[in-house]
DNA sequence: TCCGTAGTTCGTAAGTTATGAACTATGGAA
DNA sequence: TTCCATAGTTCATAACTTACGAACTACGGA
């Protein structure tokens, strides 16, 4: 029941967290990238890395995703040290911190998104090989 | 309370699961691996292929792991489709997939092994710089 | 000042994981 | 054979994590 102080400096009252490149850990990388929903965020955010709002992913793997539940995965997306999060007016710009990760761990991020691109092609040819069933679900 | 037939095939009884390769995903392979108990136990094996036991992992990762908690590490890693494993009398011989992963996500896990290799020579330089605290426990 | 948009936080229900205790299977010794 | 030790598994449960609706904050116009 505090008055409530407002600020002219939001970043500082909560300020979005983003580790030290050198705190990143693979652990927590793969923990990140280990969600379905994550990782083609990440995907799509690698793909066109021209800083998307998180807004635009509402839709991203065929259903929709909350609100909330999208800003946790952005959360983890950052805290994992993936993305770096900007407040930009009411939304946020999103990039990824691709080119920190690749000398911390050469390699390492190429291989997933390739992996992820093998896969999402199998998946792809097995959608239009019979249409009906997406993917799994009924 | 049935009476129990004791077969002379326990395999049948209590198989192994064991994915298909097509049915690795790369969701379940970073999973298995964002665990650090896991993720050493795969390192390990996968440096020292002549098939080990599982309880040749009780103290990976300096601490004592509880033989239960072992063999959901193990099973983990089966289903995942990151190891094989064949009961051979009393014991079990794990065997890292990698050549058939290597086939289905090319450059993947060797990608994930030498950014673990990167962080642990990270910790345990860390560990030798000052030798009283081990990595993070108290 | 009010409103709409973009995101965050909180509480809770649902799901996952770790571990001790009890169990099963196997191979050898008595 | 029967008994024992060894190697792993299963089960129950406590602890932790995650998803998501409701309520909230912040910003930029009208």
């Amino acid at each position: 029941m505090e008055p409530k102080v407002k600020t002219c400096y939001p970043e500082q009252v909560r300020p979005l967290i983003h580790p030290s490149i050198d705190d990143v850990t693979l652990e927590g990388i793969l923990h990140a990238l280990a969600d379905p929903v994550r990782a083609a965020i990440y995907a799509q955010l690698a793909a066109s890395d021209g800083a998307a709002t998180c807004s635009t992913f509402v839709n991203v793997i065929d259903r929709e995703i909350p609100k909330s539940t999208l800003s946790q995965h952005f959360r983890a997306l950052r805290e994992a040290g993936l993305v770096r999060s900007e407040r930009n007016g009411v939304e946020m710009r999103n990039k990824t911190r691709c080119r920190e990760i690749e000398q911390r761990f050469p390699g390492l991020i190429p291989a997933i998104m390739k992996a992820y691109m093998v896969e999402s092609g199998e998946k792809a040819r097995a959608a239009k090989r019979k249409p009906a069933k997406k993917t799994r679900a009924a």
